[in-house]
DNA sequence: CTAATAAATATGTCTAGAGATGTTGCATCG
DNA sequence: CGATGCAACATCTCTAGACATATTTATTAG
């Protein structure tokens, strides 16, 4: 019974709302198995179809996902924390705690697949970098990996005017990484701009981070500034939103 | 034809497939009207549960949206520009361009609804403020539309202790808002940090903000610090992910 | 020419099945 | 005791309908 009542709203919406109320009620914890198709459909006496849809609901909300063959479960959600700027967060303005427990330490991030290339720089790279139609950039794209599943994939464009012959185009670009090799050929980034963004994933980049089916991408377009203004790095980083919580801090 | 070749993967992926790459290729251009149901059903030779499922894997990836009775229509993306940090933005850096063309100027994002109240402060929120169980907030709850469309709802949390009695606590602020009157009651904020994720909207959330399936919602936790590292206000943002990019800026 | 009305069209919800495919656990064999 | 195979179970894909509801368009009355 309780599905005789207020018939305003579609049955599957309404069996969603239950299993959706149960989760956070505490009724099915994270990682805990829901009531399965034919549960529901002898539960609430409807078709598969019916019932499949008040799933579908919930993974969508990236609440549940499921596993072929094996049912349907509550996903968690402990997002690794991306500092924007590193100085300045902790200590300071420690005060007023964190909403994301930050116990997400001793995880590590490892890069996983690196690929560096010289190619033509594309439309909008060459706009955002200052250059002209026949310029080339270095690429750089990395995965990165944490506890066997993907959660970021990154590629940086930097000018081949600058990069080439450096470091900076191997796949090792040594301690400090490319920024300090930046530092080294004068070009030392002085500011860094960010934007973001989110929507659901592609095809490819589902593929690529292995996602859940309900779950949305943040894409952060970072650019790197040295003195002048001059941009030297562009950097498109594509993340699991299920796996990061972003984190900024500035002064008034 | 054209459906009897690989069948490795499902009919409905595979016309989701066509359908997406026709709309990356510019066949149907933002607004346009794509294929309904029936057209697909004939085109295909599909039952209408799976014409159905296509479009919906469409919808889902935010590509397309869909109005009852009238058709599945391609979606378009013209974001307005939230910046975390409004000096050192615009001239300094302004060199490299950004990706996202700034042309959405003129367009005035205003506030729909706003309520006042003094209520218990959540768990949450106590931490957050580092507050006692006993102690209540000064909530602020608003919505901002543009264009009719609402994108942003706000909520705004602040010790009754200091807010209570002052302007914060009337639904007009006054000039400078909320934090010219935190200045004037001595809790000027001089640090601000915020957290940033991204998921899929709940149901209340997707109403409130009439946003369309397949969109996700990008959440900013905002904590503004007083002098000493003194927690005054906690506000959370939820945006419309289709209706905004972020822009965060700093020096190295 | 306008406004109300009806018809055609489109998506939304739902049923009652069927076969395909992946997972899990148990029983059996070596 | 370990490995293999199999059966039970779960989700996934798909069909062929039905009725509900919102929109658009064409028609008709004023």
């Amino acid at each position: 019974m309780a599905s005789t009542e207020g018939d305003r709203r579609p049955k599957y919406q309404r069996i969603a709302d239950s299993l959706r109320e149960a989760i956070r009620a505490g009724t099915y914890g994270p990682g805990d198995r829901l009531p399965g198709e034919n549960d529901l459909m002898t539960a609430h006496g409807v078709a598969r179809m019916t019932a499949r849809q008040a799933l579908g609901v919930l993974q969508n909300e990236g609440l549940a996902e499921s596993r072929k063959g094996a049912g349907v479960f509550v996903r968690a959600f402990r997002p690794l924390r991306r500092q924007g700027i590193q100085r300045l967060a902790r200590e300071q303005w420690g005060a007023g705690r964190s909403i994301w427990s930050a116990d997400a330490e001793n995880r590590r991030v490892v890069v996983d697949q690196v690929a560096v290339s010289e190619e033509v720089a594309p439309e909008a790279v060459r706009k955002v970098l200052d250059l002209g139609g026949e310029d080339t950039v270095c690429v750089r794209r990395r995965r990165y990996v944490l506890e066997e599943k993907p959660v970021l994939l990154a590629t940086s464009y930097l000018p081949a005017s600058l990069a080439a012959g450096s470091a900076i185009a191997h796949e090792d670009t040594g301690p400090g990484g490319i920024y300090a090799r930046l530092a080294e050929l004068g070009s030392r980034p002085v500011h860094f701009r960010e934007e973001i963004r989110s929507r659901m994933p592609t095809k490819e980049e589902a593929e690529q981070l292995s996602i859940s089916p309900g779950t949305p991408v943040i894409l952060i377009h970072r650019t790197a500034f040295a003195d002048e203004g001059r941009p030297v790095e562009f950097n498109e980083m594509t993340l699991d939103a299920a796996s990061y919580v972003l984190e900024y801090g500035f002064d008034a």
